[in-house]
DNA sequence: TTGTACGCGTTATCAG
DNA sequence: CTGATAACGCGTACAA
């Protein structure tokens, strides 16, 4: 076993190797040199031959760059199997970190990744600032009013926040836009008189933000939303049962169309309702939001307005990173557009295409 | 505009501000001083105030040690719009690295992604290794030719890869006991007598075993598979849908049973099928691997070989994390097991109990 | 073009 | 228990 061999290589065992300086190697390696020189040469033979890579520590620390950000996002190390049934809910926020990885790659930036369960995160949130050079925190990570004082001393951007905060730059969707999308589809084209709108947790920026437009929208239409405290949610499906199961026993008759904060709940909803004899759409129509990979298998396929959920987290990335390297953000608002998907679940006839054909 | 306020406070700001050295401000924050000397008060009041926060680059390069291990999945930044309609099979490797996520987060390091695209991911491998302590590779971005040198540089650990490889810790599941799990179930509880195994990409060593354990144990009961080489898929729906089309443009008759290396060649088939005229599992039956999410909302819901996704991530970290810290560990080869989720798609009943209550 | 020497912010060693 | 000081590995003025 060579436990005691040449450890990991650094610039000076290149540089001893080929003959040269570290300067020169450095030089060599980050392209500050003459093309073809001599040394240049035997440098990167030398690299070659031990297998170099530059320490990424050093090379922060001496530049005062870490060339890493980080992604906080809400629901991290639970119980293992508890979680797995929600395992739907997550993937919007993987597609969200795949845009980021990608915006980072671009950029050359890593992307170290955090997960914050519920409760207080303040500390994981500080561990992962001293390594990085700015930070996304994803929604309901953080109380916002302790992102203020996060953003003053580490660049930050939120993502689904509810718009207006004050060192950082929030990044979300149009939220009325995709509810006034809804109300006009399921008001004026389907006719639908009587709505509710099931919500997701009530302190989420987003969950409000959907619900004061979809009620907004509706009314304007000629429809009228049935009493949000009947239809609390919390953006699982499971909770979308509890609140079915409550409204279906308490008696009252069903609204025609439940719009749905999210497609998680939808799909609770969609199961509650099958389960308890009902036909979607013919009896009730369903919506939902964020159009996630598993809406346009379901049956009848889901009718959702689709979040640009990787652009979404490439966009957030490249602001960020404009405030890291100095260079200030026109807007610290960004707000990205949505649209509707029809497929079945509204009460349209489903598309002739088969879902796997469907393209964006 | 504070533009050249206090930068980012140094553990020298700390010591001013507190009237001691570096050294006990060091001391303090790490624990290695008395409980409640007086100085550690006030060192504890200067952090607070000035908002420290340990610069990590420095302290990884003053320990050699980074706390932080990277993990690489193949798909990274391809076209945004085309990777969105195979997006579910993102899903299962989301799952891994959430799993990933907690192991590290247990042992207090963070973790580091990258998205690695189909081409040559040497470069991007490259830049990653000096940024971290050890590397998670799942399946496919490395040719295993190139696992051993990189693993003599840094410790390595494999998700799905063969088994046996020289420098590196191979994590994976039994895909032994899960195809035969299969083949039992339709062989010799439903009866059929010819199958076909539908492939991942060839190159795959989880595609290849898979195969090869379906053959061994379907011909142990008793039954007969169907030529490989007419069904051959890449692990996508789109793929497996070409793959349908053209069996079905052969004239050659259908098996009654076939099975799918992977959920989301699963899906592809429910669709070309039924897309066809077929009834699933009435004509013919389909089963699949991984038991992603969307799974158990198919319709018919699918019967899946269930993998422990997220335990594979952690586990994963846990053995690099051992290796890491100079720990070796015993076994070469973690092996994890996986059990047979039934539903409809095999032509069992569906449960009675809805597919939003079952539990793991 | 090349080499020397210093700084980056921590931890850790070794005197007091 | 505390404080001065040497690493850690790299980039980069500055001098040659």
């Amino acid at each position: 076993m060579d436990t005691n061999g040449p450890a990991t290589p650094t610039i000076y065992d290149v540089a001893k190797r080929a003959g040269v300086s570290i300067a020169t190697v450095s030089r060599v390696l980050n392209g500050l040199s003459g093309r073809r020189s001599v040394s240049a040469d035997k440098v990167l033979a030398a690299v070659e031959d031990l297998g170099f890579v530059p320490n990424g520590a050093a090379r922060s620390l001496s530049q005062g760059l870490k060339r890493v950000i980080g992604i906080v996002y809400a629901g991290g190390p639970a119980t293992d199997d508890l979680l797995d049934i929600e395992e739907e809910s997550l993937l919007y926020t993987d597609s969200i970190v795949r845009g980021a990885e990608a915006g980072a790659q671009r950029r050359d930036f890593s992307l170290m990744l955090t997960g914050a369960g519920p409760g207080d995160s303040s500390g994981l949130v500080d561990r992962l600032t001293g390594k990085v050079d700015g930070l996304i925190l994803l929604d309901q990570v953080l109380d916002e009013s302790r992102v203020s004082p996060l953003a003053e001393r580490i660049p930050v951007v939120l993502l689904a926040g509810s718009g207006r905060l004050d060192g950082a730059v929030t990044v979300r969707v149009d939220n009325s836009a995709g509810m006034k999308a809804v109300a006009s589809h399921m008001v004026k084209d389907h006719g639908h008189r009587r709505l509710a709108f099931l919500s997701g947790l009530s302190a989420s920026p987003d969950s409000v933000s959907r619900a004061r437009s979809l009620v907004r929208w509706a009314t304007k239409f000629g429809a009228e939303v049935e009493p949000l405290e009947h239809w609390a949610g919390d953006w699982t499906s499971g909770g979308a049962v509890k609140v079915v199961s409550a409204r279906l026993e308490s008696g009252d008759p069903l609204p025609t169309c439940i719009v749905c904060a999210n497609d998680q709940t939808a799909i609770g909803v969609l199961h509650a309702l099958v389960h308890a004899g009902y036909s979607v759409p013919g009896d009730v129509a369903v919506t939902g939001f964020d159009d996630i990979p598993v809406a346009r298998h379901l049956s009848p396929a889901l009718t959702t307005v689709r979040q640009p959920a990787r652009q979404l987290g490439a966009v957030a990335v490249e602001a960020l990173i404009d405030i890291v390297e100095g260079r200030h953000p026109e807007r610290h608002d960004i707000v990205l557009g949505v649209d509707l998907q029809v497929r079945g679940s509204c009460g349209c006839p489903p598309p002739t295409i088969p879902a796997w054909q469907v393209e964006v």
